[in-house]
DNA sequence: TAAGAGTGGCCCTTCTGCTT
DNA sequence: AAGCAGAAGGGCCACTCTTA
């Protein structure tokens, strides 16, 4: 079988130095951000504000009507993008029973949730101040409100590695190592059910407990090159907090 | 069984008009 | 006049469904 992934993995000695490279390729956020978010999120869903999430048409939302819950249809996405734009509209996700509107071009809550927490502006092509990164989900639940806007669920990849967080993990033991592991960086790093306060990732959710401790060594790791790295404040972001003394 | 058509997911870029 | 946010639009490609 010809495999492009082995193109990739041949420039590295070992499948360690492969992963190594890739999670050096992320950077994350600081967790003390990605808890204040999670907090606004949680103040949202409990005042009925309507949370973000990727539209899909695979019956996930539902309408309530009288008696029963109805399944929306929408000719395309465009169509219901702009439905859940109005506030009269009321659109549920059927698991979670969260309010939702519809995200307008699959990733635009998360770009807007770095500006406001680190005032970098990602895969916004000439006015971007992060270039040659994509925004890659953690668990891939996009339709689901607790996982599509939360910081906890995504990180910025470098463009060269994106691809293999978008693979299936039975594709090459090492896609489901590398997604184990940004997984396991997640929990160890947020906490989601704890910040969310609510059972978020559930057991099957989980990375392997090899990953757990692999995750927990990097983060505790000392030597600067085996860290990983985490997204600063932009200089923008950092001016504007000088001027108003403190925050 | 395989090609072809259709659909949808993913996530990026350009355009435009507003703010400063 | 520059900078930026939001609206609109687009490329790529995996997957599924249909047809032969």
């Amino acid at each position: 079988m010809l495999d492009g992934l082995k193109a990739f993995k041949s420039l590295f000695p070992t499948d360690d130095a492969f992963v190594e490279h890739v999670i050096q390729s992320i950077y994350f956020f600081e967790s003390n951000i990605v808890q204040h978010q999670a907090e606004a999120i949680r103040k949202d869903i409990h005042n009925g504000t309507a949370i973000p999430v990727r539209y899909t048409s695979n019956g996930a939302f539902y309408i309530q009507r009288k008696v029963n819950k109805i399944t929306p249809t929408f000719n395309s996405k465009g169509e219901a993008v702009k439905f859940t734009a109005n506030d009269q509209n009321f659109v549920h996700h059927r698991e979670t029973e969260i309010r939702v509107k519809f995200d307008k071009d699959g990733n635009y809550a998360p770009k807007q949730t770095i500006r406001d927490y680190t005032g970098h502006w990602v895969s916004g092509g000439a006015s971007s101040t992060v270039v040659n990164y994509v925004i890659a989900h953690t668990w891939n639940k996009t339709d689901n409100p607790l996982y599509f806007s939360p910081l906890w669920n995504y990180c910025l990849i470098a463009y060269h590695c994106a691809y293999l967080t978008d693979k299936k993990d039975d594709s090459d033991p090492v896609i489901k190592r590398i997604k184990d592991l940004i997984k396991a960086i997640s929990l160890e790093l947020y906490h989601p059910n704890e910040i969310m306060k609510q059972t978020v990732i559930t057991v099957e959710d989980m990375p392997t407990q090899e990953a757990m401790e692999e995750a927990r060594q990097l983060i505790q790791e000392k030597n600067q090159e085996k860290k990983i790295h985490f997204v600063l404040k932009s200089e923008r972001d950092r001016k504007n907090i000088d001027k108003e003394g403190s925050n």
